[in-house]
DNA sequence: CGCCAGGCTTCTA
DNA sequence: TAGAAGCATGGC
């Protein structure tokens, strides 16, 4: 991985390709927003960074080489093989429509308490409401960090209680937070470790806390644990494989069918995605 | 007013 | 074991 330090700027040369609004902005993470001149403003384990594309590369402002070879480089899963999986998931022509049409989607490894979390309360309820949502959250509970808050932690959220939760105007998914919250802070739950395990083992694992179905743990699994292979599947995707896969996902999506998801969700989330 | 949103739990047959 | 009802909230 070629690192270039320019202007104030960490430069990481040769992922260009990435389309940041895609993967920044379309219903896998929650937290970044647009700050002007094509930057995003995000923060993740509480460091807060701005990331654009230059050129040919992916430049980050507000955080040292020494972090972004480590924390980002890693949430934005560069140690992955993209151009290889991309082009497997060509062999099939509409997968390699919307690849072609839309650039490279990549899959996120963000921090599993706050994919969790937020999944927790994406339950039957819209993407601006969802990002509305957890700011809230993250204002009334986490800690200031330049222009953003952390997310805040598990044991924070333990040493609270459903009633607190009612400024966030969350719905019935208040009781899910503190349970979650709860059975992670204790070690009922170990996020950490599920990493180890076989993806049904660690599916289970978290299907034990309240709220947590088939598609809220296959989206932790996906989005935050390093299970390219897990397939949530919500009403977007759903449609979506009725509509462009009838007869069932093509066999070039084996291994790495959650990226497959990423593009068959979008398409039907936009309606203009694919033609 | 009704319908929908990156669902889940509980009840019912 | 499958299917429906209920659950909070807000945009359209």
């Amino acid at each position: 991985m070629e690192i270039i330090v320019r202007d104030s700027g960490v430069i990481i040369e040769d992922f260009g390709n990435i389309n940041l609004p895609l993967t920044l902005d379309c219903g896998q993470a929650f937290r970044w927003n647009e700050c002007g001149d094509g930057l995003w403003r995000g923060i993740q384990r509480g460091r807060e960074v701005r990331v654009g594309k230059r050129g040919d590369g992916l430049v980050f402002y507000g955080a040292d080489r020494e972090e972004v070879c480590g924390l980002w480089a890693d949430y934005f899963d560069l140690h992955r093989d993209y151009v290889a999986i991309l082009k497997r998931l060509s062999a099939d022509a509409i997968m390699a429509e919307m690849i072609e049409k839309n650039g490279c989607i990549r899959i996120l490894n963000q921090e599993p308490w706050e994919t969790l979390c937020s999944f927790i309360i994406s339950s039957c309820n819209n993407i601006s409401r969802i990002k509305l949502i957890i700011s809230r959250l993250c204002e009334a509970f986490g800690e200031r960090v330049r222009d953003e808050y952390t997310f805040p932690t598990a044991e924070r959220l333990s040493g609270t209680d459903v009633g607190r939760l009612a400024p966030l105007r969350c719905g019935y998914r208040d009781k899910y937070i503190i349970d979650a919250a709860r059975k992670c802070a204790s070690g009922e739950v170990e996020l950490e470790s599920l990493r180890k395990m076989s993806m049904d083992d660690a599916r289970a694992q978290l299907m034990k806390i309240d709220g947590v179905g088939r598609k809220v743990a296959d989206c932790t699994l996906l989005f935050s644990l390093g299970f390219l292979d897990a397939f949530p599947v919500d009403v977007h995707v759903r449609r979506g494989v009725e509509n462009i896969y009838p007869e069932g996902l093509p066999e070039c999506t084996e291994g790495v069918s959650g990226l497959a998801q990423q593009y068959i969700f979008l398409a039907d989330l936009k309606s203009d995605f694919r033609c």
